[in-house]
DNA sequence: GCGACACTACACCGTGCAGTGTAGATACAG
DNA sequence: CTGTATCTACACTGCACGGTGTAGTGTCGC
């Protein structure tokens, strides 16, 4: 009777999220079913809808605390690769290369903007709220406008730059691996990124 | 009992697979039901059977048929816009634009590239087969050496140069529009295209 | 010991859907 | 006229899945 969702643990509302967040990304929305992720999750189909209410509002936490994640994720490996810049062209292949290799491989980041690309037209908040652009792009962007100040670089308009910067490091990986579906290898990633950041140095560089 | 499937008439035949693309296009492949498409395509469940077999073998053709439909206009396109090419920005502003639009708005080449991404999991020999790549991706790299021998361009690699043309002319338009499922209104576009034009000029411009 | 909560196991309902079987209508070739 | 192919309308099967209800078990705090 209770029409409110129950408190629980955090614990074991995370290991629902993230068994459900890798069956949706494994099987896409409309395939993935409720007692697949119970299993997964090593939990009843009952305690799911107990702590969700439903597939969708299910769906939506997973996606979104992955995002959350992800976020602090970037802004730790932006610091640990563009931290401190002497070498720019090396500074900028060490982190194409770990932001692509982690798109790529890992399948998280890249498979949860594929769930994300193939249910936008089904789920528009989650669009709206257009997550994994703007707070990362801007910390990006931050960064480069520092490193213009330094005189490495020629950004006038970093916001732009940072957004051609991300699409020329992952565009190539994302679009040749179906956004993680069919993984490469690390040399195809390296070869990628490598012509991703030359061609970032011939629009920007001093 | 007829194992065989049904000879039939090429234009039904080819009503059929149109509206398969509309509804697998708009619900996604596991949500899309035969009895929708026979409907939209006027017609009975039964002749959708007796033309393609089963739903799968309708999803592999209706999107095959309109790759190749898609790779002949984007023949047409590139000879209308970079056929003989005197100011090289106006020229490659004009197909990205076209190109763009074309992604952002008629729905139909961006939504088929958002259908094969979100199904390319499931369906391998979809993704092995590498369409709409290998060959567009050629033509374009052809012209891309031709403005080079007219010393128009400076792209010793045109293959990888078509391929970053690509990625700088559609990329940020796919990303923002989620692949079509929020189209992006004209001067959006045209702002994307003249930046992806900017970058591409001063990494391969003379 | 007792009540409140968390959780599981399991049965159950309704529905939507892939796919089949079939009877009958139309049309066309010989 | 007869056979063959195309097509529709429709009923039907089997199944998977979202979601619910409930009885029973364990676990706390008091």
């Amino acid at each position: 009777m209770a029409d409110t969702l129950r408190q629980g643990s955090p614990a074991k509302r995370a290991a629902i999220a993230r068994a459900a967040l890798d069956v949706f990304v494994r099987e896409g929305y409309a395939r993935a079913s409720v007692d697949a992720i119970a299993v997964a999750a090593g939990v009843s189909k009952r305690t799911i809808y107990d702590y969700y209410g439903d597939k969708e509002r299910l769906f939506l936490s997973a996606i979104r605390e992955t995002m959350a994640a992800q976020e602090a994720a970037f802004h730790e490996l932006l610091d640990r690769t563009l931290g401190e810049v002497t070498d720019l062209e090396a500074a900028l292949t060490a982190f194409g290369r770990a932001f692509a290799s982690e798109m790529a491989r890992s399948a998280e980041r890249a498979a949860v903007m594929r769930l994300m690309i193939a249910e936008a037209a089904h789920f528009p908040d989650l669009v709206r709220a257009a997550p994994e652009d703007r707070p990362v792009q801007r910390a990006l962007a931050d960064r480069l406008a520092e490193l213009t100040e330094q005189g490495l670089l020629d950004a006038p308009d970093p916001l732009e730059a940072a957004e051609f910067l991300g699409l020329l490091l992952t565009g190539r990986v994302n679009h040749r691996s179906w956004y993680g579906a069919a993984p490469l290898d690390d040399t195809e990633i390296d070869r990628l990124v490598a012509g991703g950041v030359w061609v970032f140095l011939r629009a920007y560089g001093r």
